[in-house]
DNA sequence: AGTGCAGTTGACTTT
DNA sequence: TAAAGTCAACTGCAC
């Protein structure tokens, strides 16, 4: 028998538009295989729905890799003593994968396999998936890169694949470890790809026309929305492949769909360029300044505040393991400013709560949202106008707080204000709020403070605007004649 | 009908 | 993808 292939699936959980398989069958004879990593589904930002959701992505990926020949292979525990059992079986030429950009470690542990693979002259290729740039130098023409690389053809999955004798595919347990927290979420996405393709064909078709009004609202994001970034961040379906049907869809609403996908990669891009980022407050001067406060983080995170819009809003999130971008905003910014809580504490719960927990873009976010890249504007959100904005009828507020399902829509939003004896939330709204804004702004205007923001803008802003100065520094524009016939100008 | 004024709207700045 | 404050233009209304 020749040398064999390995395919080591990660987040990667399809066949169609995965080069590393792709590749890898050109070569030779391929054992796909997945390892379930106990210690990996043991970190603070892993949660059951995340396994449960790979876990059907996993039944659906090895029955269609079956209809090929080989099934998909399944085996637990640390992945290069699964990799040792392997070379000792089989002559072994390489490993084949996508690129990972995970948290702290998962980059460790691939630093071990490929320690592991250099020891033992086995190549290890790792291919890029979404528009991430590996040991990327400069931001500058990132954009024009991401471009070429969605208009890439997709590849079709191998039209077969040879059968391993002796090999047997294994079970895929209920549970990956035992120590897994139990952690119910009934109105959960089920996972796999021919879901993700079911979504993906009812967004574009039905969907996508009404997308840019339905994403910020609540009561119509969670059947407005795309809904596709569970299926992307556990790889069911490849960027490329949504993005090119999206494309020859191009109906309505498409482009600003498309934007957003762009945004998923540049985001990605930060923890990739700077892997600190998931523990370490990008500005310097933003370390360390926030408090842990137990009673707090844990009355927010089971959606009891006080505050009915948040409270809401974070339950929906603890049911569906899924919520609007606007309202994880929110969430986050209630937390950073108002409770005044450290993002890290705050961001691993919601990295648990979120099925499409994709760490590039949540520690970024988290960070943004709190305040600390120093690169964006502060933006803190008032969740009381937020209500009244996105749920002026208060509708997603009864859903989500039945205990408030008797108040009449004009004391909804703020009912300590009008009811007698109604309990006040945990902070006062308007205070908590001024009290953070005069905080940050204090650290934002400290000696030093724009260097290091400078230097964090070029190294991870966004080039589409074109390099624009820190908010502090920008040159206030006279304001401009409103109406009707510019004045002449007298200066003579 | 023109004037004065309180309240509203919108553009823009500041935090 | 924010919110609050400022200022000037605008509106409706009373006289």
């Amino acid at each position: 028998m020749p040398a064999l292939q390995i395919v080591w699936f990660k987040r990667d959980l399809r066949m169609h538009d995965h080069r590393p398989l792709h590749q890898a069958a050109e070569r030779g004879p391929v054992l796909p295989l997945y390892v379930i990593e106990p210690e990996l589904w043991q970190q603070p930002d892993c949660s059951e729905r995340q396994w449960l959701f790979c876990r059907e992505s996993l039944v659906d990926l090895r029955q269609a890799l079956a209809a090929l020949g080989q099934p998909l292979v399944v085996r637990r525990g640390d992945v290069v003593e699964v990799f040792e059992r392997a070379r000792s079986q089989f002559e072994l030429e390489a490993i084949w994968s996508h690129e990972e950009t995970g948290n702290d470690w998962t980059f460790r542990r691939d630093k071990r396999v490929a320690a592991w693979a250099r020891r033992h002259g086995i190549a290890w290729f790792e291919l890029p998936q979404f528009g991430v740039i590996r040991r990327l130098q400069s931001r500058n023409g990132w954009a024009r890169r991401w471009e070429t690389q969605m208009a890439e053809p997709v590849v079709m999955s191998p039209p077969g694949l040879p059968a391993l004798v002796r090999v047997d595919p294994g079970l895929i347990p209920e549970r990956p470890c035992e120590e897994l927290a139990s952690d119910p979420c009934p109105q959960r996405q089920p996972g796999g790809r021919s879901m993700a393709l079911l979504e993906l064909g009812d967004f574009l078709e039905n969907r996508a026309a009404r997308y840019s009004g339905s994403i910020s609202s609540p009561n119509t994001a969670f059947s407005g929305c795309s809904r596709l970034s569970a299926y992307l961040a556990w790889g069911c379906v490849s960027m490329r492949e949504v993005i090119q049907s999206s494309r020859r869809h191009s109906g309505r609403g498409v482009s600003s769909f498309e934007s957003r996908l762009h945004w998923h990669c540049h985001f990605i891009q930060k923890l990739e360029d700077q892997p600190a980022i998931e523990f370490s407050d990008f500005h310097p001067f933003m370390r360390g300044i926030r408090e842990l406060n137990s009673s707090r983080l844990e009355a927010w995170a089971q959606g009891w505040t006080g505050v009915p819009f948040v409270d809401a809003c974070m339950r929906a999130l603890n049911a569906h393991g899924w919520i609007n971008f606007r309202m994880r905003a929110m969430l986050m910014s209630f937390a950073s400013y108002h409770l005044w809580l450290p993002w890290r504490d705050s961001g691993l719960h919601l990295a648990r709560q979120f099925v499409d927990y994709e760490p590039g873009i949540h520690w970024s976010q988290c960070q943004m949202q709190s305040g600390s890249t120093s690169i964006n504007t502060i933006r803190i959100y008032n969740p009381i106008k937020q209500g009244m904005d996105h749920d002026a009828d208060g509708v997603f507020i009864r859903r989500w707080c039945p205990e408030l399902a008797d108040l009449p829509t004009a004391h909804i939003h703020e009912p300590w204000r009008h009811i007698a004896d109604h309990p006040e939330p945990i902070v006062n709204c308007a205070e908590a709020a001024r009290l953070a804004k005069d905080r940050i702004w204090a650290i934002r205007r400290s000696a030093g403070f724009d260097q290091h923001a400078d230097a964090i803008q070029k190294r991870h802003g966004s080039r589409k605007a074109g390099l624009q100065p820190t908010v502090s520094k920008r040159r206030r524009k006279p304001a401009a004649q409103k109406s009707g016939v510019q004045q002449l100008s007298l200066e003579l």
